[in-house]
DNA sequence: CTTGACTCCCAAAACGTTTTGGACAATCGT
DNA sequence: ACGATTGTCCAAAACGTTTTGGGAGTCAAG
């Protein structure tokens, strides 16, 4: 309610001495201290944060950028993610602004405005691209800041991923190792890096089998972009006997073309995200997800340590992939 | 990357002219304006957002609270409508913050931390209690605020609200005009307003329709709140052959039960919220929604225009419900 | 008695803006 | 020609902290 001044002036202080008693500076003695603080909490002072950020020239503020486009704030548990991540640096002191994109904005100029109105301490990018040239303006500017998701920037920086590439190769292993032959993938826009992350996966995974790689569809990373890039898959003359996925979104596109077109239930099909959602569909989608608990903290504590200057490379994260076994992934096989 | 004092040196002008021109006061000459905005323009000058606030007294940021008990951020579109907002709010050059409550601290504590310390101009709050002790709070800081959902507070403040009241009221009616005779509610905690409100319209219509209003039960807002609450209005001895669920959530728990102790497909069910989940459950589930566009935009500008002074009377919206009729209200009616 | 160390406190500077209250010339009205 | 007005500009204050660089006073050692 008040401010420094007048609590000085009430328990005839100087400023100074009740700033100092208030941090526990050891240079105030014990009984000034105590009495400080508690004519502190009974008017309820706290300093004013922006004085505070100013005199300190720190924002105590992080941002994270929302993408605006639909089906580009995927993940259900995002904002559970976000959440915990608040929390655990505001046990820190610091706050975190959504900054959605407007239309007629970039990312880039979302990142300017707050970097260079000195807004903010750090930033937190979600999907990237391979190419991200968010990154590549943070890093210019030399600002803390920690991605979900990898790039392909050359100079490294902090990041939490889940390793797609291994998942989606062990996915499609699997469904070599259960008779498929003809496995075909549904990939995202492979300007994000999760996309190109996955999409390498399984074809890695064709090349190991010696299968032939011509069974890739690209699509937006929505259900209608896996419904058109099924349908562009089933259109070929030797049909995939087995889908695997870049997202579950797609998935379920994916799911609905097979209804249309072989009545579903002839081909496996998995996907990537763990949507609440595939529970229900049917049949229910078995998919992936990354391993991790308490991802928000994870971001939280990355930031942190970014802030506090530690080197990038000590700040990287790639998280394992696992299974989700529910009942789209074992349709049975049908002979060729 | 610089500030003022550098930009007005390298000028020749002096600080004052400089901030100023940059303002478009026209107490600068149009040709000193210029020259000083293309070299602003230039060095990529932005006033320290620190140092403005602390010296307009005002925090450009904006806190909306995160209850953190599951369930409690329940509406799908939740970030959706926060990114909204956010947006909307940006373009008035206010940023909006997550503020997570913490284990151990109260919503309560959270609006103190903000308020006293300045550290917002305004809150939003979501879910909120018959009797809310933030709501009091707030109203007693005066400070700007708007909230998702009504109190019982004497005082009045600004909120966007669906008409629970009217929404369950028509829903029971419908039942009642399709044959139903025991029509029973699934009830959340009755210290929402939300869920005392469309209690209080299923128990209206069942008045009006000369029904007893004993089959209620009240659960935890989530799936297994729905489900326990369900499963004792299935042990009453007579049976309710329709429910109508608070929240769709519990509607899905109540589903589950129905499953298990009468085969499913007996009772008829109708929830609220329109998870899209909901689409996917078997029954699809009959739910209710508030109509309204933008809902974001619309709990911007009641912050902005609550931050302007407007009264609070000027800033109460309450919005029709509506129906998404799918499959799960009209379970064929058979003889009591 | 001097010196140094130590304890407790404080005045003033600094952070980077915005705003107040003019200063100084040039122009205008009469 | 003179006061009033107008058009440009600026010095300084203010916002509320934190931090710097001491200033007294006390005490113990030399």
């Amino acid at each position: 309610m008040a401010n420094l001044k007048q609590l000085a002036q009430s328990l005839g202080l100087s400023i100074t001495t009740v700033s100092r008693a208030l941090d526990g500076y050891a240079d105030v003695s014990a009984v000034t201290r105590e009495r400080v603080r508690e004519a502190a909490d009974k008017v309820g002072y706290r300093p004013n944060a922006s004085a505070r950020r100013l005199r300190k020239q720190r924002a105590e503020l992080v941002a994270v950028t929302l993408p605006s486009d639909p089906g580009h704030i995927g993940p259900p548990h995002f904002l559970d993610m976000l959440s915990g991540c608040a929390e655990h640096l505001a046990a820190a002191g610091l706050n975190l602004v959504i900054a959605p994109v407007p239309r007629g904005e970039s990312e880039l100029d979302i990142c300017r405005r707050f970097v260079d109105g000195r807004r903010v301490d750090a930033m937190l990018l979600v999907r990237t691209k391979r190419k991200d040239e968010r990154v590549e303006f943070l890093q210019s500017r030399g600002i803390p800041f920690v991605t979900n998701g990898r790039t392909e920037s050359l100079m490294p920086h902090p990041y939490i991923d889940g390793d797609g590439f291994a998942g989606f190769r062990a996915a499609t292993l699997r469904f070599h190792a259960a008779g498929h032959r003809r496995i075909g993938h549904i990939a995202g826009p492979q300007e994000y890096y999760f996309a190109h992350d996955r999409c390498r996966g399984w074809r890695a995974a064709m090349e190991e089998c010696d299968l032939a790689t011509d069974l890739c569809a690209e699509g937006a990373p929505l259900e209608q972009g896996g419904y058109l890039a099924a349908l562009e898959l089933l259109r070929q003359p030797s049909r995939p006997t087995a889908l695997v996925c870049a997202t579950d979104e797609m998935a379920i596109g994916a799911l609905r073309a097979l209804r249309e077109v072989d009545g579903g239930n002839q081909i496996s099909i998995v996907g990537h995200d763990d949507l609440p959602m595939g529970a229900f569909t049917s049949p229910p989608l078995s998919t992936m997800r990354m391993t991790g608990e308490h991802l928000g903290a994870s971001f939280a504590s990355l930031l942190l340590r970014a802030i506090g200057g530690e080197p990038a490379e000590e700040l990287q994260e790639l998280h394992v992939i696992e299974f989700v076994d529910r009942d789209s992934h074992r349709r049975p096989l049908r002979a060729a």
